[in-house]
DNA sequence: TTTGGCCTGTTAACATTTTAACAATAAAAT
DNA sequence: ATTTTATTGTTAAAATGTTAACAGGCCAAA
């Protein structure tokens, strides 16, 4: 793991690890930045800076070697142990996701997912849907790491307080609360609302 | 609507108001940049500067008159007439957000939700969910502008393509793949996989 | 063999975003 | 009446993020 790398860096490496491993690289073993930035839509400048922050070259002509590159992005951003995740109310959102976790050697792993009113429903394969009330005692057992949370925003407050006592460390925040957790946790936010405000102020015809 | 303001600020002023909106301004009509802020965990510069931009002035002492600044918020980011919106497969997360659309003069309105797969179900009070297959015809018969995307990645480009073509000018893309959309379409990315990743490097212990 | 073209790695320039700093001001306290 | 304190509005600086530019290298074509 390469330590001080910038946020929108750690992101976009991310990015590009999921597309490459959609690329058929088995075949075209090599590819070029302005390829790999434009199937992100972004400059080709940012590929190539972003793989020097993380020490990786690539040949003058052939381009970047992708099973290489897999793995040197895994080395810079992965964690060493596996890392588990709680989907908390996040229903079909969760479910169009899910799909992406699952190239063989990813860190990340869906341990757990709850439900808040509706009777639990089996949601992915292998993983257990719980009802909310067992939460805290789930999150301990399994040692989920990460939680997304999307939560009707009454009972943000309480649920947070469990999710953190529990153990969790890293919130995907789709409430439009500011949750209250200690320095140690870090919370990503996440507003649909403002988001959907800004995409009006920014089409206004 | 005052063109040209930052991106950030747009989203913040957003943030402000929905914070304002669910504050008991009746009783406490002023408030300080910095206890603003601080409900935002955000920096009181950043408050006071915005707030330039929007040209909105508060009162040294007494702080900012709430009530205003929520009109004025309004003047500066809202379009003149409604925008509807359609929720695409986006279920759970929807319900979880669908309460913050409900301020009396908002000028987004969810105006109908579809589902994929399962049968439509009543998801909100006055809001009809309906099946894919319909999709194309109610955008255009409810002149519906922005969509909230939520898909597995395999149907994506095909229901980008009709969304575009009914007329939908922002998207909120929630799937992991980059939507081919003419020029005058705007687009904002929200990849949960990526800030899952990110969550998990910066809370690396 | 030479030339042209294209790609990487890297630096430098540019743009945006965030934060700090502080003058001006007025209420409150002394 | 004077000092203290706290706040805004604004400018300047710092930090972060993005894009351009280009040297150096190597392949392919002439």
């Amino acid at each position: 793991m390469i330590k001080n790398l910038p946020p929108n860096t750690v992101e976009r490496l991310s990015n590009y690890r999921r597309k490459l491993l959609s690329f058929p690289y088995k075949e075209k073993p090599f590819i070029h930045s302005h390829r790999l930035a434009h199937l992100l839509k972004i400059n080709p400048a940012h590929v190539r800076r972003d793989l020097m922050l993380i020490g990786f070259t690539g040949d003058v002509h052939k381009g970047y070697d992708i099973e290489n590159l897999i793995i040197e992005i895994g080395k810079a951003i992965d964690c060493q142990h596996k890392r588990k995740v709680a989907f908390i109310g996040i229903g079909d959102l969760g479910r169009a996701t899910a799909e992406t976790f699952n190239h063989e050697d990813s860190k990340l792993e869906i341990a757990a997912t709850f439900r808040l009113t509706e009777e639990p429903t089996h949601q992915f394969p292998n993983v257990q849907c719980y009802n909310i009330s067992k939460m805290k005692q789930i999150i301990r057992q399994k040692n989920i790491d990460l939680a997304v949370l999307a939560l009707p925003n009454t009972d943000v407050d309480e649920i947070t307080k469990l999710v953190v006592d529990a153990g969790v460390k890293g919130i995907l925040n789709f409430t439009s609360a500011y949750l209250k957790v200690p320095e140690d946790v870090y919370v990503e936010n996440y507003d649909m609302m403002s988001k959907l405000e800004k995409l009006s102020y920014f089409t206004h015809s």
